[in-house]
DNA sequence: AAACCGGGGTT
DNA sequence: AACCCAGGTTT
């Protein structure tokens, strides 16, 4: 059946009230966390699911409870810290980030999105994203789950295409006028994405707005976009013998012999014969990896 | 615009 | 085996 029309104000109202009740009890939501909290847990939330971010950010705001902390620590810690969440140049990039905190904004992270963006590792999304939480600032958050959220109950599609400056003019229609509506509205489209709306199996029985989506109207057309790039295979990649690379640096205590670097990179089968050489070359471009002497170490 | 960057869980 | 994930940087 063809949904029935809804404001704005509908959509937000409906989705806020579900989110009052429903919304996962997350540690980084909590009234009393502070803005570098929050900063800390949108960088470890970066194509990283909530399950596997939580034990991670409890240890680090446990660790490093200020900006300042972290920058008063080597930035291999925190590379150390990170473990195994992925993408460890994240852990670098929030390093340096706690640097420029500390040393250009008096320890503070800072309000407005320009100058959040100016942060090392702080895109459109996590600027928004801090600015919106961490000071209820009036901004359209949109991260993945909040796309594929707009494209059905909006659109009528099955999933979102390529992110575009679309996106944020999409989210800014629906985002309540109050500050603090907006920020509780980008979070709460959020969860619904990443609880209800999901990109597999949507359970439509549990969403608040199921009445007023297009795509479940159209009787759930399967027309996602197809430009979708297909990633790369992750078995096989430089990316899997760079991961091998920093398990090893991580579990060792001092810097090791690049020749067991390099051999360490090759177990369990590499490519081509370069490819070694080719990811060990790569982690030091990256700067997570100081190399003196013929050992490596983290930086 | 496209490539690259981890790693774990789900289907 | 393919898909998905609170994205960002580089070319």
């Amino acid at each position: 059946m063809k949904p029935t029309a809804a404001t704005a104000a509908e959509i937000s109202t409906a989705v806020n009230d579900w989110y009052a009740h429903s919304a996962r009890d997350l540690p980084w939501r909590g009234a009393e966390v502070t803005p570098w909290a929050i900063l800390v847990s949108e960088f470890m939330l970066q194509q990283t699911q909530v399950e596997r971010v939580l034990p991670r950010w409890l240890a680090w705001m446990e660790r490093w409870p200020t900006a300042s902390a972290l920058a008063a620590d080597e930035p291999g810690e925190a590379v150390r810290a990170w473990d195994r969440l992925g993408y460890p140049r994240r852990a670098l990039w929030l390093h340096r980030a706690a640097v420029e905190i500390s040393e250009r904004h008096g320890d503070t992270v800072p309000q407005s999105v320009d100058a959040l963006l100016a942060l090392t590792g702080i895109g459109p999304y996590t600027a928004r994203a801090v600015a919106a939480f961490a000071y209820g600032e009036r901004h359209p958050v949109v991260d993945t789950n909040t796309r594929r959220v707009i494209a059905r109950l909006v659109h009528g599609r099955a999933a979102a295409g390529m992110p575009a400056p679309a996106d944020l003019a999409d989210m800014e229609s629906l985002l309540p006028r109050a500050p603090e509506a907006a920020a509780v509205f980008n979070a709460a489209a959020m969860e619904l994405g990443a609880t209800v709306c999901t990109a597999r199996a949507p359970r439509c029985d549990a969403c608040p707005v199921a009445a007023w989506c297009e795509w479940r109207g159209a009787g759930y057309p399967d027309n996602a976009p197809e430009k979708r790039p297909k990633q790369a295979r992750f078995a096989g990649s430089d990316r899997q013998v760079r991961g091998r690379i920093m398990a090893l640096l991580r579990r060792s205590a001092h810097p090791v012999a690049r020749a067991e670097a390099l051999e360490v990179a090759a177990v369990g089968g590499v490519a081509d014969q370069e490819q070694p050489q080719r990811a060990y070359d790569s982690l030091i471009a990256d700067g997570l990896i100081i190399e003196a002497d013929g050992q490596a170490r983290l930086p």
